[in-house]
DNA sequence: AAGTGGTCTAGACCACCAC
DNA sequence: TGGTGGTCTAGACCACTTA
């Protein structure tokens, strides 16, 4: 086979290129096995530990992964959109996982989630945009989506303790008409949101909690909500693996027709 | 040293563990240098290559990177701020690369920009988005914007050929008040914007072209532009490097205050 | 020139799970 | 229970780049 000791590339990373071509010219479809280790060892006369680099590469680049011990596949990549805007919208009275619902319901998966609320000295991430001084703490409601009994994606929702005591956001249940509709009603009306995006590799703690593999990474989805006097009184913290959505909004023209920036 | 060979963890997962907690504790800074194999081998009395696994899930997870020979750093993560939705905002008249250069210059950094443009059979993704029929053409402003002579982005816009034959577009230069200007001026004034963002490992060639290390994955972000009657004139290619960007932008409620989504 | 990580070999034992 | 990948060892040679 047409790799050589004394190219410009390590002979690790010719096997990974073979594979990887074969794998994008539809020679080895979504789903299908690679040669196993022993076979290519064979097939290129190399130590196992060279076919295994190769192979290692691949699954670091999110291309393969490893089924122990059926072999490794070609990863099959079927996202499903996630519409931050979404909840800007005006929707009917409903469970607080209808917006998840009904964006993925219709697949015919089925959605689930769990809720966990607890009182906490927040993430300095989240002190910060809540603008809470030292000590003081922060209610968060740590939700786990999942479709099909997958974890989908995590959604931990982040309040001022001061602002939201003794409401219903302290109780571990379903709000049915949306905890911004309940921080509504205690005076603190969001109008505005500001969305930050981190593209990064997941921790190891992440990585256990939404079971994702080697290769895939993760968005890391801020948003601070804001009333209309500009007061932060909520930080929600997404973490959604890039295998499992694409982040989808939409803009319209904000300004008369004078100029358009590309 | 702590490692047991009869964990419950593999040895190089329990040094990677520990460096990983160096890391995080503050013990080991950004930027500072890690023990090198050596001194990790002769520490743990393991292998070198069971020291190296440890070090090498470290730099996939984008947590470290080897700048030989000089040993393994902590990485520095200082990402920019990038805002998708500046696009929309009225400006003054001015260079195609005002934009960029207006958010990062106040950090004292020097922007700079290469624009290529091409006659080209365009990708499957963007001849959907497009609507183009089969065989039918695009041109495409690629651009590679750089920081410090350091590659930062790429940004590559496609447009239908018949729509902007012989205008500005077709040229490799910088367009003065803007291609979705000269785009309006032949008729096709953009009202709308769709955006995804797909959060995956970059290929090869991405990485090549953008000097990406391993561990570090990127953002995907297509823009879709669309004139009143919702024909699309515009897709946009950006790949963004996740140790450099954070990708932000706002919104305003929508509807009135009757309910609100959480 | 010395020391670093990069590559590669050859071999061993093990845990897991599909068949 | 066989075959798979996961882990680990011990050693070798090389390429690079900084001091």
């Amino acid at each position: 086979m047409p790799v050589s000791r004394r190219g410009q590339l390590p002979v690790w990373q010719q096997i990974a290129e073979e594979l990887r071509t074969s794998i994008n010219d539809g020679t080895l479809l979504p789903g299908s096995r690679l040669p196993t280790e022993a076979e290519l060892t064979e097939r290129y006369q190399v130590a196992r530990n060279t076919a295994r680099q190769a192979l290692t590469a691949l699954v670091n680049e999110g291309l393969v992964t490893p089924a122990r011990p059926r072999g490794y596949f070609v990863r099959d990549r079927k996202p499903l959109y996630y519409r931050p805007q979404q909840e800007f919208r005006p929707r009917p009275l409903s469970p607080e996982m209808d917006i998840f619902l009904a964006e993925h319901s219709a697949d015919g998966r089925q959605p689930a989630q769990s809720i966990e609320v607890a009182i906490v000295d927040p993430p300095r991430d989240v002190k910060k945009r809540l603008n809470l001084g030292d000590g003081e703490l922060a209610v968060v409601r740590r939700r786990v989506r999942y479709l099909d009994g997958e974890p989908f994606h995590t959604n931990d929702s982040y309040f001022p303790l001061r602002l939201v005591q003794d409401t219903e956001i302290m109780r571990p249940e379903d709000i049915a008409r949306g905890a911004n509709q309940v921080l509504a009603e205690v005076g603190y009306l969001q109008v505005r949101a500001l969305d930050e995006f981190y593209v990064r590799m997941p921790t190891p703690d992440e990585a256990r909690r939404l079971s994702i593999g080697p290769g895939t990474p993760i968005a890391y989805h801020l948003v601070t909500g804001l009333t209309e006097e500009g007061q932060p009184v909520r930080v929600v913290l997404n973490v959604l693996p890039g295998d499992r959505h694409v982040i989808a909004f939409e803009r319209t023209r904000v300004a008369l027709p004078t100029q358009a920036a590309e």
